[in-house]
DNA sequence: CAAATATAGTTAGTATAACAACTATTTCCT
DNA sequence: AGGAAATAGTTGTTATACTAACTATATTTG
């Protein structure tokens, strides 16, 4: 790998994510999510896997305690999540989906499935299995 | 490919994008580089291109206009970057790298390749190909 | 048992990203 | 030439990421 490239991946990778982000995010608004991208990812985790303490969440997402207070904070605000008392754990929530979340969660669902479509035309299955296991060799040469 | 994978690939490029450049500011942070990432690569693209105005260094970067702003506006206030009125057009300014910003991207240059080999380890040449063309299709795909 | 250590979540600060809107200036069109 | 449209850069807003520090609580240690 020359100097260039060791610029390179990182500067691609930025560019990268951003784009799919910002693709995405303009996809939502157009469609009237009433969630971003990143509050979707939670309000799906949660979905999936059912009561949750924000740090078990946070895990699930890869994301710094602040900022998933913050991103909870929103979505309980919008009432799409409520922290209730933990019953063992007096520092600790349990997180749920509240009605109006799971609705959102079933609506939105199929849809994002299309905008996420969009990025891997010309690409196929085995770009996906590569692209996997570079993208996850990266992340655990920098834990 | 299926709904997971939809889902998945976007999730691990944000992760591992975002574990990059954490990994790397934290290395600039320990190493006293007083540059963030997202102002290296401005400092360095000013380097490499001699005078840009900030429409030109912006689309270099692939930053928009108020966030490139806002990165000047620190670098100018580092001493790195100097914003000059341009010649011919009253819109306009020329940016360029200060005497220090010069000697700041010769310090750094070298420190910066060793931090970002690290993630490198376990592939090879092949696989940044593959990267690239990989990163480089999702781009132009959401165009 | 009491003190030390660890943990859950929050608040604050700085930085960046994206969108919207704006002003001053330039370019384009009729 | 004059007006319309486009452009360069800035300001404001919302959201997220990361680090640091904090309080309340739980767990561990001696």
């Amino acid at each position: 790998m020359t100097y260039e490239q060791f610029s390179k991946y990182s500067f691609l990778l930025d560019r990268t994510a951003r784009r799919v982000k910002q693709y995405a995010q303009q996809k939502f608004k157009n469609g009237n999510f009433d969630v971003t991208v990143d509050q979707w990812l939670v309000i799906k985790n949660l979905s999936e896997n059912g009561v949750l303490s924000q740090t078990e969440l946070a895990q699930l997402v890869f994301k710094d305690h602040p900022t998933l207070t913050r991103i909870i904070d929103i979505l309980c605000k919008k009432g799409y999540v409520e922290r209730l008392p933990h019953p063992n754990d007096r520092r600790s929530f349990q997180l749920l989906l509240t009605e109006d979340g799971k609705t959102k969660v079933s609506e939105l669902r199929p849809q994002i499935v299309s905008i996420r479509e969009k990025a891997w035309e010309n690409l196929d299955e085995k770009d996906f299995q590569e692209f996997k296991r570079i993208l996850n060799t990266i992340y655990e040469n920098l834990e």
